[in-house]
DNA sequence: AAATGCTGCAACCGCAATGCA
DNA sequence: TTGCATTGCGGTTGCAGCATT
């Protein structure tokens, strides 16, 4: 054509348009669904969730993004931003607000935390409890706290956590977490020595190289998934401590 | 048939990172 | 170390094609 381009104009059309190797047409639903689950722990992070799809550019999914699955999400009362039900960010209701997680925040819990771990932990959070345990002190603060379900299994808020105890290492990273990592990330863990705490570092390293797309509850009433049902992998961590988080919204 | 609005997507822009002489 | 070119990336725009009025 008459068209003039200079060179980073016919490298970018190279790269999105005349490679050989692309795909194009459709998104399938496996790369549709692999794309939410991607955004949700990547974000607005294109390239490398292009890189999981073989055939796609960074450009066409950020257009498929923006053109197709933001819609979606919305119109199923998602917001794309936060992959939350839309409705947290205009009520207080602890009920209504219960969060939407993605597995990247999810951080099974090990069977190895004892009571006094898990109180400290909850202090250090200062999490707005609904399960005060052995009265209340004079300030208003309840002096422990009961978590019923904080056993082998369930999870922890990672985005919650991480605002009060700076960066937790990611899944992407788990590869190379160490003790250290975890004990930086997670001071109110109080692991102890070094020897007896690579169990907790080996389930939590291992957890987090296991996480898989699953468990979108908005479970606010009936504890569904607000995707739809084909997104969801049975076999993912499980989710049973999604009473307690809601309060923190 | 014409005007207007909407949508999808290729292309552009600007910035940061990287490579290299 | 420095300066320039190239590459990578994410946000944004332009526009063709389609739908609606």
């Amino acid at each position: 054509s008459g068209l003039e381009r200079c060179g980073k104009s016919c490298r970018l059309r190279w790269i999105n348009y005349l490679r050989p190797d692309l795909k194009r047409g459709t998104f399938s639903q496996e790369e549709e669904d692999l794309i939410i689950h991607l955004h949700s722990m990547l974000g607005n992070k294109w390239s490398q969730i292009a890189a999981q799809l073989p055939g796609r550019t960074d450009n066409e999914v950020k257009n498929f993004w923006n053109s197709y699955i933001k819609k979606k999400l919305r119109e199923r009362g998602i917001d794309p931003a936060t992959h939350k039900p839309l409705a947290e960010a205009t009520t207080t209701s602890p009920t209504a607000c219960r969060a939407v997680f993605s597995d990247a925040e999810l951080v099974p819990t090990t069977a190895a935390l004892a009571q006094d771990q898990v109180e400290k932990m909850l202090d250090s959070l200062k999490m707005p409890l609904d399960w005060p345990v052995g009265g209340v002190a004079g300030n208003g603060v309840p002096e422990s706290y009961q978590m019923p379900s904080l056993q082998e299994g369930c999870a922890f808020h990672m985005g919650a956590l991480q605002q009060h105890c700076g960066a937790i290492p990611s899944a992407s990273s788990s590869s190379t977490l160490t003790a250290a990592d975890v004990g930086a990330a997670l001071p109110w863990l109080e692991l102890g020595p070094t020897d007896t705490i690579s169990g907790h570092v080996d389930q939590y390293a291992g957890a987090l190289g296991e996480l898989r797309w699953s468990d979108y509850f908005d479970g606010a009433l009936q504890g569904q998934c607000v995707y739809d049902s084909g997104m969801v992998d049975d076999d993912a961590v499980q989710f049973d401590d999604v009473h307690g988080l809601s309060s923190w919204c």
